[in-house]
DNA sequence: GACTTTAGGTACACGACTGTAGCTTATCTG
DNA sequence: CAGATAAGCTACAGTCGTGTACCTAAAGTC
């Protein structure tokens, strides 16, 4: 080893976390179009031999990487609040989108080539979730204990709470917790017909 | 000229249209990330020298092309009809959005450096209309004409139908006609307090 | 301590794109 | 028709990423 010389040497998980890290970065810079081997072995500090041994493409290590990332977690409708969880939900929802993996996805998502490569596999097991599943849990939950008709959970309806983070994520805005109770109280309550605003 | 012979040989405007067509053709294809001269000249059938002595960079022609595009249809709310106007309004964001340069719009909007790479006044002139203008000229119209108040429309409501709209796009499903009635139905007018639904 | 595994490093030929220079020639203008 | 303009083409040196081969040495195993 000629110059350099770390004096540890990563194998394994170790080095594996490493590249799993570098590569979920490299993508929110550079885009999933613009990933290299040659990006990824930079920022890990590793050799692009390495990465060679392992998989065959850049696209293959980001997939790879989201595959072990954490996973989504589920909102949990609590006792009898349905502002209170809808609020929630959506703030998971938002701390997701955030996090590497989910902004990682959404790169894929976004990307003209990205879907196509995506196993099949790999799509229910990562992307499944990122459909209408947060409020729409809550949602489901609170219909069948009465608290509106379940008829008014219409594939719209159970979109509408999603639909507007993202276009805040979109605009580049982090949608703060005032946004989503603004979203609930203001498009989603009154959508399944519960307008208990004070206008 | 050795080769491929052509017998015309474009010039001035009629050269730059087919570039222009070109580049949003090509960003279409390999994403803002993955623009090169080369591709650019490629599609265009022009020489990479042509392409250097107008623009810097295939980002530059891409802003060109953008800034000489057909400008956003406007929506016109008619006479007396709040709902046939609000599905109007996202039929021409359907419209635009499906074009080569709402798409290419959008894929600036998604790419990790695109909107760096723009100009403020281009920012103004191009990208202004793609918040809440669709649907929120339409509300506003109606509102000061006494139809609902117009405490109303909040930044949340004002976005509502293009969220949706977005939603299913970036879900790979251009709405339909009748995707956009339910938009209208079962979220837009129910949030501004007109929940004609008949549930 | 010897042995296996595997990460780190170097080298190389290949291909794509860059940006510029310089030439030829079609098209337009007066 | 003559001259000016600008498009088409070729060439080239430079940069960056690719994929492979091959060597070295650190980390683990017995």
């Amino acid at each position: 080893m000629s110059q350099n010389d770390r004096r540890t040497r990563r194998r394994g998980e170790e080095l594996i976390n490493a590249i799993h890290a570098a590569v979920l970065e490299e993508v929110l810079e550079v885009g999933v179009g613009r990933l290299t081997m040659e990006g990824i072995g930079r920022r890990a500090a590793t050799a692009r031999t390495t990465l060679y041994r392992r998989w065959p493409d850049p696209i293959a290590v980001l997939l790879d990487a989201l595959y072990h990332a954490h996973p989504v977690e589920e909102p949990t409708p609590g006792a009898d609040d349905l502002r209170g969880d809808l609020i929630r939900s959506l703030q998971l929802m938002v701390k997701w989108t955030l996090s590497p993996a989910g902004r990682a996805v959404a790169a894929i998502l976004t990307d003209p080539k990205g879907i196509e490569q995506v196993s099949d596999e790999l799509v229910e097991q990562v992307f499944a979730q990122r459909g209408g599943t947060f409020t729409s849990t809550v949602l489901r939950h609170y219909a069948e204990r009465g608290h509106f008709p379940a008829s008014r959970i219409t594939p719209v309806v159970a979109d509408i709470g999603e639909a507007l983070v993202v276009k805040r994520l979109l605009d580049g805005a982090p949608p703060t917790d005032a946004d989503l109770a603004d979203i609930v109280d203001q498009a989603i309550l009154p959508a399944i017909g519960l307008a208990d605003r004070l206008t």
